[in-house]
DNA sequence: TATTAGCACTCGGAACGTGAGAGTGCCAAC
DNA sequence: GTTGGCACTCTCACGTTCCGAGTGCTAATA
């Protein structure tokens, strides 16, 4: 099974080769490269032998050589070099990363993007599922009719609602049902916030306007919405930079998959406890439209304990070394601003903080 | 000018067929769509003339007609009839529209899915620019290094963050600081929050921890954000599904150009008080990437005095007609909901509020 | 035994020519 | 003013030809 050492080294370079170039690869191409000090003569040999292991495949007779998934894979675990981001490179990519994570935290949403503009395929960014609870509550008294829910998940993120009455309530009911709600309802899974236990509170209150209904309706809202992984889709029209989504229906068919969400790289997720990308090259992808294409993966901490993943999706003739070196700064990047790390005891989101941990300086 | 009534139905004609099969409509097939009742070589007649008026145009000698811009704007301003949607269309919409909103109301983004989904077109859905102030400030205390802050907005949104302090504050000085801000900065611009106001206030809060400082920094960002226009693009993908974009290269350049943000519909905007759906047909758009496409645009209530906006790109053959009914229908079932009408004296996005209104029976 | 040069062969794709068909413009008749 | 007829035009689809890139094989060489 092992290969030649020569034969790996042709092998990489029909990849590099076809990567560049998009076409299929001849014998005196590689010659010419110089970096093997043999003839096109023996490289075709060799070549034949690898179409004969199954690394490459001919098009048609007489056509040059393409690789096959499993020359990819021999590519991407063995030969690709790990390609080292150039200084201007990382620089460039730090301080698009300071931007976009300064102005508004749209997270998921700002990573996908960058993602894309930086490795120019479409990528996608999503949260991973996480199990939020509401950690304390608190119910602002506004007017009669009017009042605040405001919730302070586990996350340390606080979500908060306008609550409308059309009829009128007093402040010490609200303040009631704060200290209920408190007493009751704080660390609670969204499965274990039961229509029994609502009803019991609401019974506990006295309230008879059901308010109570309408808190923990928003609080199941909240944790659901919480706790389910949101995915973000970028940059879905630069697959029509690549030449092999020239073909419209091609094109087409991948990128409404894409935007029809869900299923995307979650098939990939779950085994990428390390830091390291991965690559699923073609038909190593679950779901059947990606079978041509490739997906690189990275994951970052999100903090709270919680992993997000990057996602890049291209042909399967795509520069995996620049995108894994891309994705996985990114990645560390992102890990380094908003993971937990070595942060206060509850990792926070604040911007100060951020600020600190980055550069030392703030504005004010 | 005018012209006869019988170059306005064959006009009418040409652009329906053509609207319909994507190809240069010949005088052959008007004559047989039985409309008219005169031969072939009366239409061809007419056809030659309607090109010598500028409304048509042959891509070749021949070759059938196809409509000019100028074509376009008198079927659109004159001769399409006004398409009602069918009672299973609207029904169907109807349907979608709730779903659509009960669930979490990202609205933007839900609205230019839906319309991109109904009319099949890239759709783009925006928020008008509004001038949100602060209504009211809640600073909750939560330990000597947490505190949220609460900004209740004039638009009755509220919007709120938990902040954490490197050093310990006392309850007192985030009272302090909660009633100042009351005091001083409901109902100012942002622009009227001054770093001089600012500073004011942190000496007569007597702050001596950077509070103030973060608390204006917060709403400044805030308010930024509730003022700033946010714009959601749905469904690009879905242009590859018209023939005129089956070229990759001008697919890629209007999609891109459409992802690319802002400068989309907001240039047709501010002419839009009325509840009309405007058509914007090639060259009549500002942007150049627009020129050979149509936009067609409606305006809806999104409550809080504003006026939200939705578009959908497409070819220059469009089906006007079609969509410019969905869009005038999902704007009208917007404002429905979204909307200020009769509701109570503030405007509120509360579900109970809008079930009520909806269908009257609520769910507990 | 591994490498190389040479050569005949294959095959895809560009270039070209051809023919069919759709549609026109115009004319003469109604 | 309308209609049928007819010659003309132009595109597109199809088939043929031709070129060249790249191969596989063989024989010569180190």
């Amino acid at each position: 099974m092992a290969i030649s050492d020569r034969k790996k080294k042709i092998l990489a370079a029909v990849v590099d080769e076809y990567i560049r170039t998009a076409e299929p690869v001849g014998s005196k191409a590689i010659a010419q490269r110089g970096e093997l000090k043999c003839s096109s003569a023996t490289i075709r040999n060799e070549l034949a032998e690898l179409v004969a292991l199954g690394y490459l495949e001919q098009p048609h007779t007489s056509a040059g050589r393409v690789p096959t998934p499993m020359g990819y894979r021999m590519y991407v675990n063995e030969l690709m070099e790990r390609q080292k981001l150039s200084l201007e490179e990382s620089e460039e990519m730090n301080l698009r990363l300071n931007q976009k994570l300064q102005e508004l935290d749209d997270t998921i949403k700002d990573v996908s993007r960058l993602a894309s503009q930086l490795t120019d395929y479409p990528a996608l960014a999503l949260t991973a599922q996480s199990s939020v609870t509401v950690k304390r509550y608190d119910l602002i008294y506004v007017d009669a009719n009017n009042f605040i829910i405001v919730l302070m998940l586990s996350s340390n993120a606080v979500k908060s609602k306008l609550v409308h009455l059309p009829v009128s309530a007093d402040q010490e009911l609200v303040q009631r049902l704060s200290t209920l709600f408190n007493a009751s309802f704080t660390g609670l899974a969204e499965a274990e916030i039961t229509p029994v236990k609502i009803h019991a509170a609401e019974r506990a209150a006295d309230d008879q306007l059901g308010l109570t209904a309408v808190i923990s309706a928003f609080v199941l809202e909240t944790l659901a919405e919480a706790n389910t992984p949101t995915a973000f889709l970028s940059g879905e029209n630069r697959l029509l930079n690549q030449p092999e989504f020239r073909d419209p229906d091609k094109a087409h068919k991948l990128m409404s998959y894409l935007s029809g969400g869900g299923t995307i790289l979650p098939s990939a997720e779950g085994m990428q406890p390390s830091d390291e990308v991965r690559v699923l090259i073609g038909p190593e992808n679950v779901a059947e439209e990606l079978k041509d294409s490739s997906v690189v993966i990275a994951s970052y901490d999100a903090g709270d304990n919680t992993r997000g993943l990057i996602g890049v999706v291209g042909p399967t003739r795509m520069d995996y070394s620049a995108v894994a070196a891309k994705l996985s700064f990114l990645a560390a990047g992102l890990s380094r601003r908003l993971g937990g790390g070595e942060a206060p005891p509850e990792g926070l989101h604040n911007k100060l903080i951020i600020k600190e941990i980055d550069d030392g300086h703030e504005r004010r």
